[in-house]
DNA sequence: AATTATTTGCAACAATGTTGCATTCGAATA
DNA sequence: TATTCGAATGCAACATTGTTGCAAATAATT
């Protein structure tokens, strides 16, 4: 468990701290996706508000987690799931936000549709957001 | 043509107003999106910030612009084509955003590619924002 | 245990977005 | 066209969000 946790850290080069464990544990214990402001307050901020920023940041860079566009202005952030872990990155993602309660879900399962582009548009990655009513909202 | 901007702000029942009316023409000039920042710099500062912020979500009230969600937390707005300005609200959205020269294209012509959710969610929206290199970076 | 490189917290700042209120302006009416 | 009334604007003040430099603290390495 702590040491799941600490394996990830290593095996990105990262140091273990504690900041670090404790917001990679936040992630990995809530199946949706977090905001800064989540982990702020999950966290009873115990951690400087910089220090969670470069988190993310370096979480993000490691390919740990990935943001989530929204187009409400606020980023979001969820554990990426097997293959972003070794490294590997995915290009392509489905979210599902509930326009009720607001959870973000992560649906790593779903294919992400083809989209054909015009000429001269290379694309590199795609995210879909699609938006609407849950499973525990309906 | 300033005519035509005045039509659409007296379809949807406001008053014509100089800062309406240039932040509508702005649009209308640019294919890409505009996010408010580009605004200001455009306007020369001529408006108040907080009138374009306001100018800008009685907008997408109306559903004459939408937002468009980016992964970096800088809300973007493009203009709603033919079925949005006259009061239809568009349910999907393709959107390219070059990572070369950050421009945003809405690639309204294309069609949104279905996505099978799982059971109890029920989609209201979907937007799909592909990012890559756009036709003139190429 | 000592050294070194990294991470953290603090402070200060910049950017972005929001709210209340007085003034101004647009639209409708006479 | 002048008057009236509701809506829009600008200003000020504030709240939130994100960034940077630097000294102190901490983790990893020897």
């Amino acid at each position: 468990m702590k040491n799941e946790i600490a394996e990830i850290l290593k095996r990105n080069q990262l140091s273990v701290t504690g900041s670090r464990t404790k917001i990679l544990e936040l992630f990995q214990e809530t199946n949706g996706a977090l905001a800064h402001a989540d982990i702020e307050k999950k966290t009873d901020e115990t951690y400087d508000r910089v220090t969670i920023y470069r988190t993310l940041q370096t979480f993000v860079e490691k390919g740990i987690i990935h943001t989530i566009p929204t187009a409400d202005n606020s980023v979001r952030y969820a554990l990426c799931k097997d293959e972003c872990t070794t490294g590997h990155h995915h290009d392509n993602h489905v979210h599902f936000i509930c326009d009720d309660c607001g959870t973000t879900y992560c649906l790593d399962n779903i294919t992400v549709p083809e989209v054909i582009l015009p000429k001269g548009f290379t694309q590199k990655r795609a995210d879909v957001i699609v938006s609407g009513i849950c499973k525990n909202c309906e």
